[in-house]
DNA sequence: AGCACGCCGACT
DNA sequence: GTCGGCGTGCTC
């Protein structure tokens, strides 16, 4: 018999698994097992993903030296991240990496000189004495049956500790729940869209759905975005669930990630709440996953393997017979579009609407303020007229406010009022952003950190001008027209620490009265019930970024602030400052209306073939010889359009060109753009002719299906 | 990814 | 004459 190893190596050239033989007497290693091998002239580690039990070993074939760890993944895993692998054109090494706990794996280290030598995993240490289990025994035990009798102890004992603690819902969350119920109970893979207003209670919803599927013996999976997982968060789903809760995200120790994978594993928690990345967690016998803030582009990965965790949930919820939901006040157009056909091509889909806040309060009235209009009056502060009044008046009345600066891939930068030189990176072909925080440059790319200079380096002038809007400068209007208001600023420079973002908001949070001032990380999901005035200070800076998602991010994020406003009793209000007050993404925000931008949107990228109405897949080349990348761009064109033109009608091939960012930590970037129908999935084009096609050394790739950063 | 094999410049 | 540069190619 032949054994079939994926080699723990993530390199395109090894994306194959290569067959030992076993020999001797003890039991054949299975799928899923971790086992040494040599490979070449050295060792390496591996993962057994199949066995030919007929095919016979020839004289090359090297036998399987040991197995290190049985059973690190499941048929089911393996299944999940070939799909990934080929759907995302990743090695498939990579995409099985996600669902792996290195602390629970063996390492192979370069041991003084004869080669290599294993480190095997620490043994896990359990706090409290429920049965540490020897990894073989325990592998094989069915988490169900293991785990049944203190689940129904639980279960009981959730009740009493539950009780009247589930809400009273409103007719619209009742009525929800309902719809979710029936695909619930019948194991039914759906997914349901939750279009709800900011304040509408889907978080109830989310937790009573998630008490039902526990009631039925399943688990359940929630995805928010990184960071929206707030000990706020985690402490709604702690108070109902106990420590019957595990919680994955980015900042846990290999240690801490590998218990809870531990505790979901085992079933001691069947309720996982976390970022991305907990998709990949050990669940069994999943019956709901829900996601949060469904629009949010934080779940799109955005290095290798670049998935979407929307896509891989359908996945996962269609190998489980899991409901879906997908929860939002601002749903993507991909799920939207899904909701309106009745289904994708993985899922059965449908549109469940939530049109009232719980708190029967209406949404805040939005004013559009054209910064156009108070330039030509005279206007130079970054405050409207309109700006300044509310604020005075919020002051006054000694309530709360929150301002947002909408800066991304924007930020100030310095110029030469002579000659007009601006400071470029050297290794980047990028302009420097100027912080005033530290008087430095900085390279947003390579996060190169220079001095400003105090003279031109081109013509000797003195006369440099800071150019842009920061949350500084902000902060400093704020205060020369209010002084003795409390200011916190939130924003990259202000939480570099590890809880700086919490006691930031927390601070906030105890003020009597005061402004939170920031960036995008102010808007989302956030809780304040007493902010009373939501001030957006430039709307429309990511309107002009060469994106097509840019409306709707625009829309969602507006409308996500707008949000904040008036959550308790006192009512609220929203100015929102812009200089294209016409723009679709802006006035539907301002009327709470997402039909005025996606039925533009829908008909712009209809006509263009952008998702939902089609795939595209952008392949980056990267290295540090220009001619170089240049060539082999040229060739992997070539290629491509080959293979479409045989058997792939309707795919079409942009490029290559340089990237719009042309040179990026000294390394030069081109790129090339494939686009297809919906049907169309264009993962395994890009992989094949990647396969067939020898890259040079040096030149890095980096395919991205679907991408969100067009570069 | 590594490591060997292989063909051209400056050193004991 | 050798040592060693890193350009292709292979690893069950």
């Amino acid at each position: 018999m032949l054994i079939e190893v994926l080699l723990d190596i993530p390199a395109r050239a090894l994306d194959a698994p290569f067959s030992y033989s076993w020999t001797g007497d003890k039991p054949a290693p299975q799928l899923g097992d971790c086992v040494l091998v040599e490979f070449g002239s050295r060792s390496a580690l591996g993962y057994v993903v199949g066995c030919e039990i007929w095919a016979m070993p020839d004289e090359n074939t090297k036998p399987i030296e040991q197995v290190l760890v049985r059973q690190v993944f499941d048929e089911r895993t393996l299944e999940l991240a070939s799909w990934m692998a080929s759907y995302y054109a990743a090695p498939l090494i990579s995409c099985l990496r996600l669902f792996l706990a290195p602390a629970l794996l063996p390492k192979l280290r370069k041991s003084d000189e004869a080669g290599y030598e294993v480190v095997m995993p620490a043994k896990s240490r359990k706090k409290k004495g429920s049965g540490v289990r020897e990894s073989e025994s325990g592998a094989e035990e069915t988490p169900a049956e293991a785990t049944g009798s203190s689940q129904t102890a639980d279960k009981t004992f959730m009740r009493i500790m539950t009780a009247q603690r589930p809400e009273h819902l409103s007719t619209e969350q009742e009525a929800a729940l309902a719809a979710l119920s029936p695909a619930m109970t019948e194991g039914e893979a759906k997914a349901f869209v939750i279009a709800g207003v900011t304040g509408s209670g889907k978080t109830e919803i989310y937790l009573q759905a998630i008490e039902q599927t526990l009631q039925s013996g399943k688990t359940a999976l929630t995805l928010v975005p990184e960071i929206s997982l707030t000990p706020q968060t985690v402490g709604r789903y702690r108070s109902r669930f106990g420590d019957r809760v595990a919680v994955l995200h980015s900042r846990l120790t290999p240690r801490q990630r590998a218990n809870e994978f531990e505790r979901i594993r085992s079933g001691e928690a069947p309720v996982v709440v976390g970022a991305r990345s907990a998709l990949f967690a050990p669940h069994h016998d999943l019956g709901l996953i829900v996601i949060d803030e469904e629009h949010d582009g934080s779940y799109k990965q955005n290095n290798s393997p670049r998935y979407h965790a929307r896509e891989v949930a359908e996945r996962l919820a269609l190998l489980h017979g899991a409901v879906l939901v997908l929860g939002s006040a601002t749903p993507s157009l991909e799920s939207l579009q899904a909701a309106e056909r009745g289904s994708n091509t993985v899922l059965p889909y449908c549109k469940l609407t939530l049109r009232h806040r719980v708190n029967g309060q209406p949404l805040p009235p939005v004013s559009i303020v054209d910064l156009t209009r108070e330039f030509e009056s005279g206007n130079r502060s970054m405050f409207s007229t309109q700006l300044k009044q509310a604020l005075k008046d919020v002051h006054n009345r000694g309530e709360k406010a929150m301002l947002l600066l909408n800066r991304r891939g924007f930020s100030s930068f310095l110029l030469c009022r002579e000659c007009g030189y601006v400071p470029h990176c050297e290794s980047c072909s990028t302009s420097l952003s100027f912080h005033a925080t530290d008087n430095t440059l900085r390279c947003h790319q390579c996060n190169a950190i220079l001095r400003v200079p105090d003279k031109c380096p081109e013509c000797g002038s003195p006369y440099l001008r800071k150019f842009g809007v920061g949350t500084q400068q902000v902060e400093e209007e704020l205060r020369r027209l209010i002084p003795d208001w409390p200011i916190v600023r939130m924003d990259r420079d202000t939480t570099t620490g590890a809880h700086a973002h919490e006691e930031l908001l927390r601070e906030f949070q105890e003020l009597e009265s005061g402004v939170l001032v920031g960036t995008q990380m102010i808007a989302k999901g956030l809780d304040f019930p007493d902010v009373t005035l939501v001030g957006v200070v430039t709307a429309d800076i990511t309107l002009n970024l060469p994106d097509f998602r840019a409306p709707e991010r625009t829309y969602q994020l507006l409308e996500q602030v707008a949000g904040r406003a008036g959550r308790a009793d006192l009512p609220g209000t929203v100015i929102v400052q812009t200089y294209l007050p016409e723009e679709s993404a802006i006035t539907a925000a301002a009327h709470h209306d997402e039909e005025r931008l996606y039925g533009e949107e829908r008909r712009l990228r209809a006509g263009l073939q952008y998702p939902p109405y089609g795939h595209l897949c952008n392949i980056l080349l990267t290295s540090a010889g220009k001619e170089k990348v240049a060539a082999y761009a040229e060739e992997l064109g070539h290629e491509l359009r080959a293979d479409v033109e045989l058997q792939h009608a309707g795919v079409r091939i942009l490029g290559p060109t340089p990237c719009i960012i042309e040179r990026a930590k000294k390394l030069w970037r081109f790129h090339l753009m494939l686009k297809s129908g919906p049907e169309t999935t264009l993962g395994p084009i890009v992989k094949t002719a990647l396969q067939r096609i020898k890259t040079p050394v040096g030149v890095k790739i980096a395919v991205d299906v679907d991408p969100y950063e067009m570069m």
